[in-house]
DNA sequence: AACATAAATAGATTATCATCTAATTAGATA
DNA sequence: TATCTAATTAGATGATAATCTATTTATGTT
């Protein structure tokens, strides 16, 4: 991680009304006008400080009908949170997610159809790390892509791109910044496969 | 932990200049001035800063000769940046250990005689605790103590040094490291009594 | 006692930021 | 299409804070 990017989040919440946010959250999704009700704050306010969480890859959001949920991603919070205490660390660092070779194996045996096309994503949680730790892999570290090319590619192996990108973003894989995506480093990923 | 101390501490490290002082202190102590020529500012600048770090705990220093030397306590740091992770369950934990200044009193009474020595260990969980917060407060901050010292402080209220030295310990109230003892800051004691 | 050095304080300046009101955008529904 | 609702953007204001120079305090040394 960038120095920046770890000023950042600290300078995030650094502040009264972003950690109430946060504590808020952690017991579950709330939209905008809930949170401004609940800490006595107009909407433009929140929108101002949930911008800033979301800048930190804390904070995710789903869109169910007009209104916004905005969610808690609390591996990432633990990730950042605990980033100082990492300073001039080697990089390589956490592997709690671990699944043999032979059994990812199996899974992309089962996920994986011969021409590398993928016929659906799992539901079980490690399942579904495996493939997209997989496909991920695409993607060339450091490298800035659009949506549009983030689409092309899921597309040549997966009809459902939004999902797949949704995950990959969820999931650390990747991270997205005013609307470009960039692999993460690896160490961020919950799970790493050989590809 | 109070929440304005974890605001304080989240906003005294999202700054770049203290983050890079941090980083500094890593690997080592250093002096203000020290601290000014690697950063290239003007030690009034350091003197700011450092304030805002000591306030949050995570340093502390000693003074040789004219010249104050500046220590990460990174046990602190840990402490402190993983604050926000408990935050929501850290009230109930207090909420468990809370016992009200009368009841305290009636422990202090029954245990501790007039002389001031502890006449027995409470096997009760609260009130073993009340008293190991009550004596453990003989000891300074920041200070390091040796096994012999430490002993030889609890034989001046109890004869069983080694059983209340192991109970400090379990208890996170005091700290071991390479044979040399330390006290805790408060916010790590399950419990916190008036002496 | 006089001087030297490191740190801290006082006070000024400039930049950043939390919050508000008013206006606008985006999506859903009738 | 018109209308409703939730979120965002724009722009203003007042507060906070990072940094500097100049001065003072604290401690050691000659």
């Amino acid at each position: 991680m960038q120095l920046d990017k770890m000023i950042s989040f600290y300078k995030a919440i650094g502040d009264p009304t972003r950690i109430r946010i946060v504590s808020l959250l952690k017991s579950g999704p709330l939209h905008g006008q809930a949170i401004a009700h609940k800490l006595g704050l107009r909407p433009p306010t929140i929108t101002h400080h949930l911008k800033k969480l979301r800048d930190t890859g804390i904070l995710y959001s789903r869109r169910d009908k007009n209104t916004i949920y905005f969610y808690l991603d609390a591996k990432r919070l633990e990730f950042m949170a605990t980033a100082i205490l990492r300073l001039g660390d080697d990089p390589l660092k956490q592997e709690e997610m671990y699944m043999s070779e032979t059994d990812q194996l199996k899974v992309m045996r089962s996920f994986i159809s011969r021409e590398g096309k993928l016929t659906r994503i799992p539901s079980q949680l490690k399942k579904k790390l495996v493939v997209l730790s997989y496909f991920v892999q695409g993607f060339e570290h450091g490298k800035l892509y659009t949506e549009q090319e983030v689409n092309e590619y899921v597309l040549t192996f997966h009809e459902d791109y939004a999902a797949i990108r949704r995950e990959w973003v969820m999931h650390q894989f990747m991270y997205r910044e005013q609307g470009k995506y960039e692999l993460n480093p690896k160490e961020m990923w919950p799970l790493v496969v050989k590809r």
